[in-house]
DNA sequence: CGAATTAGTGGGTCGGCACCCACTATAGGG
DNA sequence: CCCTATAGTGGGTGCCGACCCACTAATTCG
């Protein structure tokens, strides 16, 4: 194999300039979260989407795919592939409106929260992980700054 | 038209179970933040790996692209076609190492700082509006505790 | 009732990003 | 001199996220 010289340690080395940039940090940092937790979702043929409607059915009970999808910002073509997988494998169950029969209402079933559950200690792993050289109260801080942002955010489109 | 009803605000109604995990948070702002500059960058027909190259020319010097290759973590071969894609714009100039004839030494020219510095406006300004909320305080501890994490990284390849 | 609106679905497109392979040219060791 | 390794290039692939359009079914309003 030979070389794989590390002369120039692979992530130290990045410049400066995009250093200095807070939103270049968050989206790096970021971004390789969302891929780690992706990677373990995936192992269950799982994407992250899948993920935030269980969280979003668990969170605020049964609803219409209208209101998920105003909800998560997903586009409801989407979201009916979503639903049909989750559905498909018994996470969440479809049912036609009563009262409105063009809805259809989607509720997570017991295997679904038993599913989100495993799946939130998994990115509660991750996290720790990432978050690992930080104290508990630096952490506390870090999730107030984020919320703010996150609160202030021109909620451009998308939950994922 | 009509509707346009706003019966869920888009998005303070993210399920709880996501935002208390800060690497979602993370991950939301970093992808807008990335976003935005991507547009912005998009405008000129510039993708985010020009701006990196561009940094690491400008803040390292002149280099060889296996170096760059190793200090951003960037695919060789796509390498090849951003640095072909900055030289056919003037951004940077390529020259044959004559020491070691297979290299390719890449410099940065005097455009390709204009255009740099251009870009970094750009991106502070894109930065400024993501952290509205936050004093100048509060903006320093949120850099020191992001370059904490970052530092930490595992640094799962790619500067991107 | 008929027309317009809304909910959901199926089937696509498009761009970005990461990755991979085959190939050329050069360098360096035996 | 030959053989292997390295640097760069060109031409791909595959995945994913975001989006868009056409269509059906059901509802509502005039």
């Amino acid at each position: 194999m030979v070389s794989d010289l590390p002369p120039l340690p692979p992530g130290h080395a990045l410049p400066p300039t995009l250093l200095d940039l807070s939103t270049y940090l968050l989206s790096r940092i970021g971004k390789s979260s969302r891929g780690r937790l992706a990677e373990l979702l995936a192992e269950r043929d799982l994407r992250l989407w899948d993920m935030a409607v269980l969280a979003a059915l668990s969170d605020f009970g049964p609803q219409a795919q209208r209101d998920l999808v105003r909800r998560l910002g997903i586009d409801p073509s989407d979201l009916a592939k979503v639903a049909d997988q989750l559905a498909a494998a018994g996470y969440v169950e479809r049912a036609r409106d009563a009262a409105d029969r063009r809805r259809v209402s989607v509720t997570i079933t017991a295997a679904g929260r038993v599913l989100l559950a495993e799946l939130d200690e998994q990115a509660r792993a991750v996290q720790d992980e990432v978050l690992a050289p930080l104290d508990a109260g630096e952490r506390e801080v870090l999730h107030g700054l984020l919320l703010r942002l996150h609160r202030a955010q021109g909620e451009r489109r998308g939950a994922m």
